[in-house]
DNA sequence: ACCGTATATACGTTCTTATGTATATTAGAT
DNA sequence: ATCTAATATACATAAGAACGTATATACGGT
């Protein structure tokens, strides 16, 4: 779960992932579509695929990068904690104050 | 989404956050439980309140912290748009080359 | 009024991380 | 074999963030 919030919580690397949720698309298409520069693309992209949220195949001298799904679930699996832990319960912070 | 998810991705943090989702608790019971120094418990806390992840109550001289459930359900929605986006297609990167 | 407890803040230091520039690598085209 | 395009990496620099130590603030109890 860190390395995945890690992962997203940097502006640029955000808006690759937002980019790409649009589909898979080539370094350069990305570097365009931001307007980045190219290092940092292929920087950023290096620490989302480490991370395990993007993969890339290769074309020819291009590669083409796309999401995996399984981080995405993971944190909708780790929220559905928090929602459970909600449920019933009321949300009045006094409740705690007059257990004590 | 920025903002959430740059509190969540420090480690500390996360952990308070863990901890906070078994319920409300004190500065002090936090820096016990979590073994971390109180400077370190107010400094993160603060982050967390002004990204709205935590909301505080006052009783006497202590504070009571909590989650607030807003951000958790705005990253369940946000998750909502690649849950979506993955409905139907396939995801297999060559689909992509043939397109092109 | 004074003292102790609980929490917040200030400041200096260190560590991490993003960025730019330059260069390496890989593959296709000629 | 060479040249060009596409992407990755290396290195230096700069900016942001976390931590420790010390101090300030707020509140109750005596």
């Amino acid at each position: 779960m860190l390395t995945t919030l890690n992962a997203l919580a940097e502006p640029t690397r955000l808006r690759i992932v937002e980019l790409l949720q649009s589909g898979p698309r080539f370094v350069g298409e990305i570097e365009k579509l931001l307007v980045l520069s190219q290092p940092q693309v292929s920087k950023h992209l290096r620490v989302l695929r480490e991370a395990g949220l993007v993969e890339s195949t290769v074309d020819a001298q291009r590669r083409l990068y796309e999401l995996r799904r399984q981080p995405f679930q993971e944190m909708a699996a780790w929220l559905e904690g928090y929602r459970r832990s909600w449920e019933g319960h009321l949300d009045a912070p006094e409740a705690h104050l007059e257990q004590i």
